[in-house]
DNA sequence: GGAATTTCTTGTCCGTGGTCAACATTCCTA
DNA sequence: TAGGAATGTTGACCACGGACAAGAAATTCC
């Protein structure tokens, strides 16, 4: 049940049994059924998600009911709204499952508890916000600087395994693109995939 | 000279006076022009930067010479290519400073011994990634969301100090506008300050 | 204090990508 | 297995904001 986990974690650190044992009473194990939230705007977010198996999306809603996504995880990632999250104020984001998905989570409580009881996870977090810190900047500049065509390209170039996972318009929705946009630029590039 | 740091690092954790000694041998004072460089694109980021006083900005160039902001930093900030200074690959990034500035720098290897030698310091570091992560998280949604005049109009309410400290055709190329459209907007808005 | 550079404003023009709507296709699920 | 929901395609139209250029205003620097 935390092989994913552990894995994920021994990437960065590498663990004793002792602290494997210690990890994994933090967490708990959680399906939910595609569509479910474990999110809504205005609720504190009371956990931080690793990701098991399946696909969620987070997003925020704008005045008219648009869906604008922000970040998708599956096997591997972590989710939450990170703000809510840490300073225990009222979410901005939704979240929900794209598919059915499993899930381990922690409380705020635990998470703080986590970094006391076993140290060497500072160092995994801090490492691991160092690379998503990372990736966001690789983001920021590609929303910044680049034409429709061009985001897509570089998604295509950058994070194919997303455009295999997640289905045409929700990759619309994270590129800042009408879903009409991306349908016509797949075409000019000539059904870029 | 480590008031500024130890105030800002004393934000998040408590220091001893002996951690405050140890991680003040890992840094070197350093004061830098106007326009000079401290990072060029496809250099290795040697270092991370702690501003004392001043004002740096770091940005990528396209194809035809133009600048794009990613990121301004002043008293009480970090800068570097964290892609180029983690993984010490060639930078994408220049940083230059704005006005005559003050820092100090820690280079990747003393960064990594300043964690093992103050641990303290791991959980510094993922607290000033948290919460650079929301930061950028929120930049995100702005910059994927909102049209030109809502990007200004944001910065006006969450970001009032930028405006005051950066001229304005910096915050242009910030926002990933053109400066005259930022000048239309400004007007647009009454002289929105 | 005057020249040069940097920064800001305003005008004209035009392309990218958004909106809306109709239709086609695929996928759930009862 | 049929009906509905979700997803993807295409067309017509048009607004936002970019490009370019000329000139004004403000800073900087000998």
């Amino acid at each position: 049940m935390f092989e994913v986990l552990f894995a994920h974690i021994e990437e960065k650190v590498t663990l004793t049994d002792k602290e494997k044992l210690a990890i994994s009473e933090f967490f708990t194990f959680k399906k939910i059924r595609r569509k479910q939230y474990i999110l809504q705007e205005g609720d504190i977010c009371k956990n931080m998600v690793f990701i098991n198996k399946g696909l969620l999306k987070s997003y925020r809603l704008d005045e008219k009911g648009g869906e604008h996504i922000t970040v998708f995880g599956w096997e591997g990632w972590w989710i939450s709204d990170l703000k809510s999250f840490l300073q225990q104020i009222p979410a901005t984001l939704f979240i929900d499952a794209v598919k059915d998905t499993e899930l381990l989570v922690i409380s705020r409580e635990d998470y703080e508890e986590l970094t006391l009881a076993v140290p060497v996870m500072n160092r995994y977090f801090r490492i691991l916000y160092e690379n998503s810190l990372v990736t966001k900047d690789e983001r920021l500049i590609s929303l910044n600087r680049y034409t429709a065509e061009e985001k897509f390209q570089r998604l295509i170039d950058y994070n194919p395994e997303m455009i295999q996972r997640v289905p045409q318009h929700l990759i619309a929705s994270y590129l800042g693109l009408a879903p009409a946009t991306l349908s016509r630029i797949r075409k000019r590039l000539g059904s870029g995939k």
